[in-house]
DNA sequence: CTTTGTGCAAATTCTTTGCACCAAA
DNA sequence: TTTGGTGCAAAGAATTTGCACAAAG
């Protein structure tokens, strides 16, 4: 908790009671969640909390550079507390998402077009099916074919 | 034409009207257009063209792999016929993308987590100013200063 | 005929906005 | 007391769904 809000303030962002809530669910979450998951768990610890303050939270962190905003996904915006370098993997099957080794940065290029370009952020995104959906879908095939 | 139509042939889609003028769209057209940019243009040669047509459409398309559809934008997706290798960069300001170039393959990681993955596509997107944009922020924070 | 594609309208879902209230410095 | 954060309800926007009709083989 104190982690926390500490985290916040080397940040630059004012620590308030809903703030740390949600900075401790995503250092401690490291699902990717989205703002329902994250406004349904919290909810249960503040019931006052609203869907638009997480919103607006997750909003101010992602802008001060405190957490990532992942587009991986097609319908929602997900949140990663998790600042190291890492790429992310869909499973397109279960929709579950799990961080990657990303063994050297993807650097951006430098050429005619790109000079002047001034690259703030990079991801990584892989797409296809986990172990667990991988081997589902062999035995799928296998008992369709017999 | 006759060249998307044999590119969905190739791809394993039945051609139609609708579907060869969209192939042919996102063949002419590299600027990572929009549903309903996509519907907008189309929509003057072909009156009679839905855009529940063009949804459906560029669904199929991206499952036979025939296109890509991109995530880069958090609103709404994208679509790119462009298949040859290559990493994404949106400007923050004025929302527009880029094709920018990408040395080598990002490879999938071999680890004990993801040795039985099956990665299907991977995606490079950067985020930031555009020349234009850049030199813009630049002068108003001059202008800002004085 | 029978399967597959198209298109309209309605419904869904994620996200944003406007505004009033609250809390902290 | 003033600035900024919170929360409710309503609005907005992208996408999906259900269903009827049309087209193609």
């Amino acid at each position: 908790m104190d982690a926390a809000k500490q985290y916040l303030i080397d940040n630059g962002i004012k620590p308030s009671v809903q703030r740390i809530a949600i900075m401790l669910y995503l250092l401690e979450h490291r699902s990717h969640p989205t703002v329902d998951e994250i406004f349904n768990d919290l909810h249960k610890a503040i019931p006052t909390l609203s869907k638009t303050t997480v919103y607006n939270t997750l909003k101010v962190f992602a802008e001060k550079g405190a957490i990532l905003s992942l587009t991986i996904d097609e319908k929602m915006v997900r949140f990663d507390g998790y600042k190291q370098r890492h790429a992310h993997f869909k499973c397109i099957s279960c929709n579950e998402i799990y961080d990657v080794e990303l063994d050297h940065d993807v650097e951006f290029p430098n050429n005619e077009t790109t000079k002047d370009f001034e690259n703030i952020e990079t991801h990584v995104y892989h797409r296809g099916y986990c172990a667990k959906c991988a081997k589902k879908k062999e035995t799928n095939n296998k008992l369709k074919s017999e």
